[in-house]
DNA sequence: TTGTAAGCGTTATCAA
DNA sequence: TTGATAACGCTTACAA
């Protein structure tokens, strides 16, 4: 069966929907002209214009992505890699990365990990698949196999983008869109020294591999020692993080002597451990100053209202999405960016004196 | 130039990675007999098979999906339009929803509307050029032109999705996984009425195109007058809602008489409002109670906490990634699913006799 | 068990 | 200003 270029045809393979070729029919021309007038309009003489806009009208063509792509061996896919969507932060971080992108005509693959990065290594390969225009991962702990990975990535020119942190001694080429969790750390201890408090401790994310949050737990418990304020670092039970914040009051209570100030990995622990220790009779700040991080909003209604820090989650997505825009446009790699977060100081940590 | 087929070839047009061809070179079979091994391991003899992965190893080849989809005109690729991902319930339904279609090996092409009709008519026609294997809009709500769209995808086989909405009349072709916004318009104006309310009042979005919001309430107005009680319909001002909650305090002071029961077409409006009342000395629930919607953490820590209704987030998604996986299986449209969702009663509507 | 040929729908290149 | 031709990297159909 010789092929023959009649508009009625249809091999056995296509999906039933238009292409160039049944637009290029319509209009009298030949496909690449039509393709033409879609990229370069302009090059196209009015009148011819005027019929293939009819007849793109008229078969309703929507153009096929995956050949073109694959012609022109550009993308305008950038995959992102996100621990949690459930997460406020992140999901205001993806919101704002989103919208960035959509306006410069990229779209966006998203995966989750769960946190893990194993998982975060089988996505990264799927994605990769799609050739995207660049490649936005949480962090900057990998995973050898997904190390790998970027790197070849990054070597062929395509941008990477790790957000979320901000690490000043990076040596990895990607570019860090966020900020540094130790520096965190060193301000939380920072604030709760400067209260007067000298028994501190640290209540850990329960999930093994948010390194984030351990990285400022550790910065927390370096700066404590350095002052030589007594430290302990607790790790929350895994599971819903309001009730682990209310188990770790009973952690609390176990220990030798009950810290003055505990800071936490995120709010919803620190949440959790305030109304627990205020429903066992334990007055918050008096005797007990809480700390938290994320800012979210929960944090701001509670009596009294919790200090937290408030990461820049929004700022990050906007960053990111310009970064991607601006390397893609010059072709040089994305550059990283330090981004402002605040340490909220609300009644969880007023001095009492 | 005649194209020579030793391994070293590199032409004009490729991007540097590895190719099935390079593969095959290496393992000495061709390219279709990787590829089998890729799809079919079973069907390519052991010898070969070893050969195949080594090759495949030194390569580090990743398949080149746009290629691969093309040839097959199958697409592994799900579209989703989200209003807006900050927001937690969108949130949690699009990670259960990512983590549903990545256990059946899909992905996740995402953009957000940001509530804007138009802008999902544009995100819809961006997608769609990828062919994808179903697409997921939020609602049942569109623009004649985003309608015609979803079903041209439904007319080609395509599963379409409406999350988030079902409404027993719809007369559209798609799956709805969802839940009927007038039937809990219904709800929240009947527990409001048992508990002795006569003069009601329902706050709704100042987002003019969050449709759901305004279904709930239109039920709610039409469930109150049917028990001929008083009942007014505010809009709250656009912006952070919060705010907007504490500002409709003040629409509610300048009506004739105070209503004692107002809902609110989401929990930060309802928050806002209840701390803005208790603020001017306005007793909640005893002279006024509230009743939100969401189900949102904070609700949940103020005092009284605040009655909501929990719209069922992380299931729409779960059961959304089931019903394309469904319909991709068995060639059928995707099902539609009425999920249930509760009305927590808590001491925002606590009866005060 | 493996291979040949053709084609998916688009764009790059070069020619007219 | 338009077109012919050859890719892009893969899979389907069919043959050996």
């Amino acid at each position: 069966m010789t092929p023959h270029p009649t508009p009625a045809r249809r091999s056995r393979r296509g999906h039933g929907r238009a292409t160039l070729s049944d637009v290029a029919a319509l209009a009298e021309v030949t496909k690449i002209t039509v393709s033409r007038f879609l990229r370069e309009p302009e090059r196209v003489a009015e009148g011819t214009a005027e019929r293939i806009r009819a007849a793109l009208a008229a078969t309703g063509y929507v153009p096929n992505k995956q050949a073109g792509q694959l012609a022109s061996g550009r993308s305008n896919i950038v995959a992102a890699l996100i621990p949690n969507l459930g997460h406020s932060i992140f999901g205001e971080t993806v919101q704002a990365l989103s919208e960035g992108l959509q306006a410069a005509g990229l779209e966006l693959l998203l995966a989750s990990t769960g946190y893990s990065p194993q998982r975060e290594e089988e996505q990264l390969h799927t994605v990769l698949g799609w050739a995207p225009a660049a490649v936005v991962v949480t962090g900057r702990r990998h995973t050898p196999g997904a190390l790998a990975l970027l790197h070849e990535a990054h070597a062929a020119g395509t941008p990477v983008l790790e957000v979320w942190d901000h690490h000043p001694e990076h040596k990895a080429p990607f570019a860090q869109i966020g900020f540094d969790h130790a520096q965190v750390g060193r301000a939380m201890a920072r604030h709760l020294l400067d209260a007067g408090h000298r028994r501190l401790a640290y209540l850990d994310s329960g999930v093994a591999t948010d390194f984030r949050a351990h990285e400022r737990g550790a910065a927390f418990v370096a700066e404590a020692k350095q002052a030589k304020a007594k430290v302990t670092m607790l790790t929350a039970v895994t599971g819903d993080p309001f009730d682990a914040g209310r188990q770790a009051f009973t952690t609390l209570r176990a220990l030798p002597a009950l810290p003055s100030a505990v800071a936490c990995a995120n709010d919803h622990l620190a949440c959790g451990l305030l109304l627990e220790a205020q429903a066992r009779g334990v007055a918050v700040p008096g005797e007990l100053a809480l700390l938290g991080f994320g800012d979210f909003p929960v944090g701001r209604q509670l009596k009294p209202a919790l200090s937290t820090v408030r990461p820049p989650s929004q700022e990050i997505g906007r960053a990111a999405a310009q970064a991607v825009v601006e390397a893609l446009e010059h072709a040089t790699p994305a550059r990283s960016q330090a981004l402002p977060w605040q340490l909220l100081a609300r009644g969880s940590t007023a001095q009492s004196a």
